[in-house]
DNA sequence: CGGGGTTTTGACAGTTTTCAACAGAGGTGG
DNA sequence: CCACCTCTGTTGAAAACTGTCAAAACCCCG
């Protein structure tokens, strides 16, 4: 069922009529499982198809400058590769973080649903709105923050948009990423990721073990982030 | 004549039919002329209307930890706060660099002539999937790259996006960056950003003096900034 | 139980920032 | 036309943050 997550996440960010809800219900998909570390596509490729994320968590990557940088994760309900509807050839990878489910659904059906619909092109318009927002914040994220508040800010979106579509309890969440992916997405050494998580925790912020990240005062840890959810655009602030 | 630097724009990145075009030229529109470092728009602001640059550039910016971030320049032809059409609250400013004009249709406009033609609702879905692959490309630079490709990057980028709309002449162009717009933009400090630049020059890969930047040597320089135009999604790559 | 990936540690090197001061360019007013 | 002022660009030295290297501890999975 992949519409199930879809459905969440395109209800979380704006309004989508009952007959597109139907719609998105009566498309037609195949289900795949990616291992860890598997690719869904590559830099280059063509895809035929859109993906969703049913379960799991996708990156989207690239070698610069030597060192593999993530520009993206992309959480169940997420759609990564909605471009190649209109830029065909990907200029990143998608791979899985940790084992993951994806639906695929055929463009040609992307399109035959959104020609029906501009309720729908809207809907996804939006999305790729949004993801644009989420890019700028990472850009800022990126450009103007130390190792501690960066890192504390990449878990909080992960929290937060992991939120809008019910997969975390008592701010507790399940959570692939190694210290490796934390550093490649923020642009840090994996060395320096650990002292910081290091730091993290002996504040007391957080407990991450294994693969279940727990946040513990989540307020301030939000403060050291300089977390402010808005640029989501989520309609129910889920921590307000 | 705002249609004409907008539709070269959107042509330059995909196909736009004549009739959507002639939609475009009979837009209404009003203009408007920013000195430097006036806002266009303001955080917070509920835009009534898009902004289309016709000259000069616009940033995009924030203040993050204590200094000014910026996520994104906005060149002739681009419209920088598109997104405002589904997401109403800016969570950015956008700031003229140098001085600059814009072109303002309001929003209602808009939205008439997106739902009298859905070739021009993919034009401009397009256009924000163009704009997303920019941002993330901005996340790869600022994540990956030393001080030295970070600043030949985007200048690279900037050049590149200037000749879409036929705005550079013999690799030369108009160019109202000051160091600290360069230092905010790749979130380096002015200092630094000033000896990257000496460097860039005593290479002989850039002669950049007042508010003119000449690229000698363009390969060599792409070469430093580890630059591929692909990104950018124009039709016509112009240096191939 | 073994083995590979992940996390952790320490010492050191490197890039980048900060601070502070000065030079230069461009615009304004007297 | 020059003085003056501000913004921009430039320099040097010290400090800070982050990276690299290398090794060890840990842990999960088969």
């Amino acid at each position: 069922m992949p519409h199930h997550k879809l459905i969440a996440r395109l209800l979380a960010v704006g309004p989508v009529s009952e007959r597109d809800r139907d719609a998105l219900r009566n498309m037609r998909y195949s289900v795949r499982n990616l291992a860890d570390a598997e690719y869904a596509v590559r830099v280059g490729d063509r895809p035929s198809s859109c993906t969703i994320v049913l379960a799991g968590f996708l990156s989207r990557q690239r070698v610069v400058s030597d060192r593999m940088q993530i520009s993206s994760f992309y959480l169940a309900g997420d759609m990564p590769d909605l471009p190649s509807l209109h830029l065909p050839v990907m200029d990143h990878d998608l791979c899985s973080v940790g084992p993951s489910t994806i639906a695929l659904v055929k463009h040609s059906d992307v399109r035959a649903m959104l020609q029906e619909s501009t309720g729908l092109l809207n809907a996804f318009w939006r999305e790729t709105l949004i993801q644009g927002a989420v890019y700028r914040e990472w850009v800022d994220n990126l450009g103007a923050r130390q190792a501690l508040p960066r890192v504390a800010h990449l878990i909080c979106e992960i929290a937060t948009r992991l939120e809008f579509v019910g997969l975390v309890e008592q701010n507790s969440f399940n959570c692939p990423l190694t210290q490796e992916d934390v550093a490649n997405a923020c642009g840090l050494s994996i060395v320096h990721v650990n002292r910081t998580i290091q730091e993290l925790r002996r504040r007391g912020l957080i407990d991450w073990r294994g693969r279940t990240l727990e946040l513990l005062q989540r307020q301030e840890f939000e403060e050291v982030a300089e977390f402010d959810a808005a640029y989501l655009h989520g309609l129910d602030r889920p921590h307000e």
